[in-house]
DNA sequence: CTTGACCTTCCCATGATGGGAAGCCTCATA
DNA sequence: TATGAGGCTTCCCATCATGGGAAGGTCAAG
């Protein structure tokens, strides 16, 4: 099977398939004669396993470690466990720190006029106010 | 003020003062006898508002915009006000990413014995199952 | 005048992905 | 059989914002 059927079968594209393959997140494909990359079903499966990963989010070093696991008849599932829960704290880490940046921006964006006048909350608080201002109904 | 005070005032790092200047998000500071950038607190007013808003997540090419509007006092606060909507719309949709995610491994993960059997739904998902397999609390 | 702290420019690396060029391989069709 | 299309190869470059580090110039204090 051709790198380009590979990327088909797996989702994976071709340019990343060889890429993964030159970090060595994958083994090096066996090679036909041509010099075409040449795949079977179990590595388009393992492809498959990387590209699922990759839509969770985790990146491509914790994969490595995710791979290892899976080919490991011996692991012990607490591993596997304790690697998605570490990448979750990551996530969540990343949600709150997005969560906050949204909270200050609707807070400011409830404050501005939104018109023509050239006065903003916004760009005050990216001036350099240390808050978002108070809540002021009476609007001037 | 040297690039050095520069930065410590305004909380950008020198290396990231002189990429901003290379770039043309900010107006290249004049320079000393000695060949040294000069800066003045208007630079670093400007510095701090580029902070501020990288905190908030913004890009850097939306900075340039928001910069734009701050130094023109004929502004229309809309238009500072729409940016910062759509700025706030990215930052909603990553959150929505990231959510999903947390969310399907918080499935598994709680699905998942964490003992040291091999077997485990996160790499049986990963392996191809289509979705997380339902709570079977009759453990084997 | 020396020393240490600071500045300059330039290059490289990150992480995961895509774009594109130059050149080889393969297969089908005229 | 020749030719063309499309797929493959490697290699380089770009992204986005940030930092590290080297080689060399400058400044201020002792």
């Amino acid at each position: 099977m051709n790198i380009g059927q590979a990327a088909e079968a797996s989702g994976v594209s071709a340019k990343m398939i060889r890429y993964y393959e030159a970090t060595g997140l994958i083994p090096a494909a066996g090679r036909k004669a041509s010099g075409y990359r040449d795949y079977d079903a179990a590595d388009v499966h393992r492809l498959r396993f990387v590209r699922r990963a990759r839509d969770l989010g985790f990146p491509v070093a914790v994969i490595a470690e995710l791979l290892g696991l899976w080919a490991d008849p011996s692991r012990h599932s607490a591993d596997v466990r304790r690697i998605a829960a570490g990448h979750v704290e990551t996530l969540q880490s990343r949600i709150r720190d997005l969560q906050e940046m949204v909270a200050v921006l609707d807070t400011l964006i409830a404050c501005c006029h939104g018109d023509t006048r050239p006065d903003c909350p916004i760009l005050t608080r990216l001036e350099g106010a240390a808050s978002a201002p108070e809540a002021n109904p009476a609007a001037r």
